[in-house]
DNA sequence: TATTGTTATACTCTATAACTATA
DNA sequence: TATAGTTATAGAGTATAACAATA
């Protein structure tokens, strides 16, 4: 299959087909840890964010509250994550358990070895350069970094 | 929200914070005209492959041919795309029609003002280096481009 | 036998709206 | 009134499995 010549020079394709390859090879060494990429955001935040509650946990992964919700139900399922009680009695604070940081630390180093699998091919000033120019584009938007592949607006949020 | 910082230097955590930029611009802009990335990609690819058959698009947006058929008759239903007869009885050849045709020009029109927005900040030639360099983060792993965010593996395929 | 399109079914992730309890 | 969590429901996008027609 070809691909449309309109597209060859845009920043936005190049991107787009850079996550996919990104996703791909982190999809598959986090398989033995039977965990999506935006459930492994959902833990990372909650380790750098230790207490946080639902609903700005669903901020940070531009999900709504409800959603948010299931995501903690599944993680507290599977024994990652922990609702303690919260600032008042209407929230909980989410804590990694202990199982949960073991599990984020062996998770962590998986998300590294891909990272350094798909950047083999660069050396480390064309990597810093790509780090550069990629803040950049970031910060020419206004969004808030997410890890999940969602959908457009913020609805709720 | 704080982000972990294991996560703050690697390029595939900017990859990503990046696609969410991109795809966000891109969404926005393509509100008008009610479709999703993953469609116009489809659209792209067969004003690219004329007369190419459902498994074959399928196959280059990583979904399968079940997937594909649902897809077609969206596109199909909005007239946007028409079924013709396959080089045999069994398979359709997948055209655009007139208005999606027309409509494409105009779609592709809004991603261009898209790119230019998200990569307004970088001159000329570090666009060119962002492109190159992002390229060979493509090159390093296996997959065909695509265009959709789709899950993780090739069952059918 | 293999391939193409199709149908039926189900899963994941997300959203909206309404409810409850608290604030 | 506003907020946090929850529940019920729905939609988009995807997958698997099985089938018919054709090759």
């Amino acid at each position: 299959m070809k691909i449309d010549p309109a597209l060859a020079d845009l920043v936005g394709y190049a991107v787009q087909r850079a996550h996919l390859t990104v996703m791909d090879d982190l999809r598959r060494r986090l398989r033995p840890f039977d965990i999506s990429p935006a459930k492994l955001t959902a833990l990372l935040l909650i380790r750098a964010n230790p207490g946080t509650d639902q609903t700005r946990l669903g901020k940070a992964l531009s999900i709504n509250r409800s959603s948010a919700m299931k995501l903690v139900n599944v993680l507290a399922e599977r024994g990652l994550v922990e609702r303690r009680p919260g600032r008042d009695l209407r929230s909980n604070a989410l804590h990694l358990t202990e199982a949960g940081s073991e599990a984020l630390t062996r998770m962590v180093e998986a998300t590294r070895v891909s990272d350094d699998a798909i950047v083999a091919r660069l050396s480390a000033s064309e990597r810093a350069t790509l780090l550069r120019l990629l803040q950049r584009v970031c910060s020419t938007g206004s969004r808030a970094p997410r890890a999940s592949d969602a959908p457009p607006e913020d609805a709720e949020n």
